[in-house]
DNA sequence: ATCGACGTTGCATGTAAGTGTAAGGTCAAG
DNA sequence: CTTGACCTTACACTTACATGCAACGTCGAT
């Protein structure tokens, strides 16, 4: 297969870093098409296609879903989406993250406090954990 | 059903503020098991079920898996676990837990940025997000 | 012409932590 | 003695994100 300006899958599976299977997987769900087919059907894509991957797997990184990282994408209506919506959306993940950076930092204190606790016992004695656990989780 | 020093399935899950269906799911995977059962076949738990009930919820909300957990409740050779081996799973966890907020600060980063460059337009424009996102994601 | 790498499809499976449902049994009260 | 709330089991489904496999087609090179 010569490639002209159009990559194979596993092309652009590798430039973008990720299983072709998940290539097929991201077709099937709605958030990329290959642009054309050759010949013999196989998927046909663009530069397009892979500044896509590399977005939806950049928005991934950063806790979006691919549920929300199709609505960015928004492509339906052929147009790209709309500041306010992309706003909102992100709004929302900087919560769910502020909020999931609280709970993290509780749990740390917890763990460590456990860890404290567990540090005066012999490594073979029962643990009394559990303990600490149940009072400050 | 009157009610001795047993409770029913629903009288358990009511006290530990979990669904019924929950407190079969953890009888499934091996988690809490009934103490007895009615004439009727009902399970019927007692106050150490609760007790145990209530530290899986704890040691959840602090982040471990179920499967952790039944680790840390270890009750098949009957004795509590050492704590040799709850040290080190609260290791591993301190470990995840450290990493996990590293990326979310990181994650933070990213989206404020993100909000900057999106307060920039107007709510109706087209979203620029995209680029900010793919290159510092 | 044939070999092996690669592609196609559809369907099944896996994880984690459950939820839902069907079909039936039990219990206490009216 | 019936009603309705509660219980039982077994099994399928959920979400998010994929992975694996079977069975078959295509491509480029030898």
């Amino acid at each position: 297969m010569s490639t002209g300006s159009h990559l194979t899958i596993s092309q652009l599976a590798e430039k973008a870093g990720i299983p072709t299977t998940t290539v097929r997987y991201y077709e099937r769900i709605g958030l990329v098409e290959p642009e054309e087919r050759s010949a013999g059907n196989y998927r046909l894509y663009g530069r397009a296609s892979l500044e896509k991957l590399k977005f939806v797997r950049a928005a991934q990184a950063i806790g979006f879903t691919l549920e929300d990282t199709r609505a960015l994408l928004a492509d339906e209506s052929g147009s790209a989406p709309k500041c306010g919506a992309v706003r909102s959306l992100i709004e929302d993940r900087l919560a769910d993250v502020e909020e999931r950076l609280k709970d993290l930092r509780h749990v740390r204190k917890v763990l460590k406090s456990a860890m404290e606790q567990c540090r005066t016992q012999k490594p073979s004695d029962c643990c009394l954990v559990v303990e600490e656990l149940r009072t400050s989780g």
